[in-house]
DNA sequence: CCAGCTAGAGTGAGCGCTAACAATTACAGC
DNA sequence: GCTGTAATTGTTAGCGCTCACTCTAGCTGG
């Protein structure tokens, strides 16, 4: 009447099946060179006894954890916590197991916290989920040899990384509001401090240019707080502005709702393109046109290039995806009555 | 020469401070009985080779893995999410880890798949955030003793549990709607497999009984389509319905844009209510009325009474949160034009 | 001055697994 | 029949910790 508390384990396993413990480790790690009679005796004792390997033992044992960190900043915006949701999903469908862990990017120490924390577990691989580069390189520092990947950050040859193609998303939305016929354009920019707000920037600004039209960007951070802020005083008769592309979806909210306080009619009077495609984005006043990015996808991309990465499988390498136009009706053509 | 890759260990503290193993341990542990003189010096010489203890060994020697699972349904609505992070945060605070594994409610394989997944990695404790309470029993049978608290879900006596009293909540909310005047008051309900969707009705249907007036409820999910659908074919002059309270701020958001597709004003001509206070209800057209829940504290009470329970530190005992009205301008008092 | 205590430090076993190596078996080829 | 090789299985030694002990002072009190 032992108080065996302690499930049971590999060598119960092997005596149940007449075999070795070796063999049953065998059989758990799918090792060849088993006898498939005897690879199965050792899974119907497995069954039968509900044998679950310990993992603290084949950490200690192999010195991989099969954990993977997360190290995530902002994490209760859309985009990150769509790619930790991601990721999570894909360790756990290849048996591994995610640790996530949020950060102010702006201080060091936390960084230095939630990596130390993620180090102390023994994380096999790190994705980091964070616009500031400098976050990027201390965690490389700090974690010697352990591969890192970094997604939707800035592009560098040197380092594993997945993004979405920030620049060109920046170009369809502004591409979009051009071909509509609007000429003068405005757009409301992500904080300068994240590298998505001025790829998106470049991207508005490189589209502008081409069809020989001049660029105007106003700053804001991603809130719809900053959004109304500007939405509130913005002069829209001082260039005639007819269209607006905001960084994001939240700024594109204050917008609208400080259009709809000053009696501005969208798209009547301007017109408004936002960029995420957020669930709630489809039933705003008016429905809103948007930049669909699949951060799911992101995610999983991210999680496959860290495994391959860590088991060696492949090279390395770089991935990126380009967002998607969502044409709802926050945009159309300018009134033409003033031409 | 060797190609040490695996940090330093505790012999090796143990060596450069000229003590035992278990001295380093003793000082890592912060067990009591260790000389003032001695525990600097071993600090010290931890510091000096920068070690961190190995989670797997401790682990695998103490049967305690400082691991606590989290076990999320609808990881991607707003309060779980706000919960998990919360979670998170604590767990780091105090030195533990915290694994987050999203689950299908409706799909016991995936409970069950989660449930294993999380038991695998041997959790010292479970939080469980999720409507379904067979959920719960099934996590309760598949874990053994290892202690389980649930968060938002039903009370039970025997259980560990904190939640937010949704009935208290929707009487808050529909009391809100009577005195402004509102006599004709309808409820948007969640769906009645969430323990929430059905106090939260009952909280309202108790606040109409007792100022002698008719519950009248339609059944939604907690999706902006779904309160969008219910909203364009809704006919408020049946009951001549002034006041309506949404079973969340999604759902609020759905009827809103409906509401406009009709022309029909709120608050003029009826008064909305929803319930969350997510961060963009306050830049709706109109600001949504809503009851704000702090799912972060309850988070933070649900990580610290797990931990208390594995520790044995104190009785466990339920905990309860009361929401809060946050008042702002889709509510306002009836038109008394027809009286 | 010595039994009796206690604070402080050390010893050894073992947690459950993996990895390297050793052993055994099966069977081909000459 | 005997050697050689490949396929399969077994053996042994840790991984880095904690736990239950034992051991060594230093001190008290009679």
């Amino acid at each position: 009447m032992s108080d065996r508390t302690r499930g049971p384990n590999m060598y119960d396993v092997a005596k149940l099946a007449q075999v070795s413990h070796q063999t049953v480790s065998r059989v758990v790690n799918n090792h060849p060179n088993t006898r498939e009679e005897t690879r199965e005796r050792v899974l119907r004792a497995m069954e039968e006894l509900g044998y679950r390997p310990n993992q603290a033992a084949r950490a200690l044992a192999s010195s991989r954890s099969r954990i993977i960190g997360i190290l995530v900043s902002d994490a209760d915006l859309f985009g990150p916590a769509g790619m930790t949701r991601a990721i999570e999903n894909v360790a756990q469908s290849i048996n591994h197991f995610a640790v996530s862990c949020s950060i102010d990017p702006d201080s060091e120490d936390s960084v230095i916290d939630g990596i130390n924390h993620l180090k102390g577990l023994g994380v096999d691989g790190l994705v980091m989920i964070t616009p500031r580069t400098d976050a990027v390189t201390l965690a490389r520092t700090q974690l010697g040899n352990i591969p890192i990947v970094t997604v939707d950050s800035m592009y560098r040859v040197d380092e594993l990384s997945v993004s979405i193609d920030n620049f060109q998303g920046g170009q369809l939305a502004t591409e979009h509001l051009i071909e509509l016929g609007h000429r003068s354009i405005l757009h409301i920019a992500g904080p300068p401090s994240w590298f998505e707000a001025t790829a998106r920037a470049s991207g508005y600004a490189a589209a502008m240019r081409s069809h020989r039209l001049t660029p105007r960007i106003i700053e804001g951070d991603w809130t719809p707080g900053s959004g109304y802020e500007i939405g509130v005083t913005l002069d829209l008769e001082a260039y005639e502005t007819t269209g607006i592309f905001a960084g994001n979806d939240d700024l594109a909210l204050g917008l609208l709702h400080a259009f709809d306080d000053r009696g501005i009619d969208v798209p009547g009077h301007v017109s408004i393109i936002g960029y995420d495609d957020i669930p709630h984005a489809a039933y705003w006043n008016p429905p809103l046109t948007t930049m669909q990015q699949d951060f799911y996808e992101l995610g999983e991309r991210a999680m496959r290039l860290l495994i391959d990465t860590i088991e060696r499988r492949k090279l390395p390498a770089a991935e990126t995806l380009v967002p998607r136009l969502i044409q709802r009706s926050s945009t159309a053509a300018p009134r033409r009555n003033e031409d």
